[in-house]
DNA sequence: CTTGTGCCCTGCCAGC
DNA sequence: TGCTGGCAGGGCACAA
């Protein structure tokens, strides 16, 4: 599942391989995919036929492709969606969403098996609202304890929050491009239980969350982020953290720190992987 | 406002 | 062997 050092990732690879391409045709091939009201099957070619990118940006787990028009498609990769560059020749996917063909006889695939992702097209000026309402980005300079106050503490007042620290790292308009597998991780290096109520973290958990945030998010990063099953970098190949995970996906084997077992629980509805030993 | 639930969708795997 | 049911999950709509 593409999270935040996946996406990012993907936006460096894209950002080397298809700026300022003359985009020739644009197909949208799963028309449910392009989620807008009003957007319909020629939308996708309307926005970007005739058109170059100039660049893209990820916003949490979000990828803009900013076009030399002016407009903007806004895309997620849900679960499983990947972006791959290749020549024009290549043999299709089976889950292909859509196609965008550029003039050096090269084409960009969004394949999707689950369909949980979306592209989103916007005019010049027009206001994003999904990004506006995302949270602080961990990677962001000014990221710190302080920044992960908002999680402990209601948006209004001084109200604590009593959810599960592992349930708040996941909302996105808190804390924007951590996902299930990057939480578990976090909580580990801060020692933090990950059923823990919000409401019992102290200034100093914070800080070691904000640390062991940017720690695990920025060596994924370093090994082109990891695949536990679909996610794929530009190239279509897998990123090469996963063996280097401390608890995600790894129940029954030893922690890296004390041997002990690590466990899988259910929070709110997701699996989260710890160790007890190591996380209080 | 906060919090919880179910839905979207397909591949995979255990069980018969 | 081949079918079936359950599970996985990010974001969103909706309910309480």
């Amino acid at each position: 599942m593409p999270e935040l050092p996946e996406v990012e990732t993907i936006v460096r690879e894209l950002n080397q391989q298809i700026l300022r391409l003359k985009i020739t045709e644009a197909i949208l091939i799963r028309a449910d995919m392009l989620k807008r009201t009003g957007a319909d099957q020629r939308s996708l070619a309307a926005a970007l036929d005739g058109c170059a990118f100039d660049y893209v940006e990820r916003f949490g787990k979000y990828l803009l492709f900013h076009l030399d028009s002016g407009g903007k498609m806004l895309a997620h990769l849900g679960m499983t969606g990947k972006f791959v560059y290749c020549r024009a020749d290549h043999p299709l996917d089976k889950h292909l969403c859509s196609q965008v063909f550029f003039a050096n006889g090269w084409r960009l695939d969004h394949i999707d098996v689950r369909r949980f992702g979306r592209l989103e097209l916007y005019d010049q000026g027009e206001e994003i609202p999904t990004l506006t309402q995302l949270g602080v980005d961990p990677l962001s300079s000014s990221f710190n304890g302080k920044a992960l106050k908002p999680l402990i503490y209601a948006r209004n007042g001084k109200k604590r929050r009593q959810r599960a620290i592992h349930t708040l790292l996941l909302d996105q308009s808190l804390l924007a491009g951590v996902g299930n597998i990057y939480a578990s991780e976090a909580l580990f290096l801060a020692g933090i239980q990950p059923e823990k109520s919000a409401a019992r973290l102290k200034t100093a958990d914070l800080k070691r969350l904000a640390a062991g945030l940017r720690e695990i998010l920025q060596s994924a990063l370093e090994y082109g982020g990891t695949t536990v099953s679909d996610f794929r970098r530009v190239d279509d190949k897998p990123g090469n953290f996963r063996d280097r995970l401390y608890v995600y996906d790894r129940t029954g084997e030893a922690c890296r720190r004390c041997q002990t077992p690590i466990q899988r629980v259910r929070v709110g509805g997701r699996s989260v992987f710890f160790c007890p030993k190591c996380q209080k």
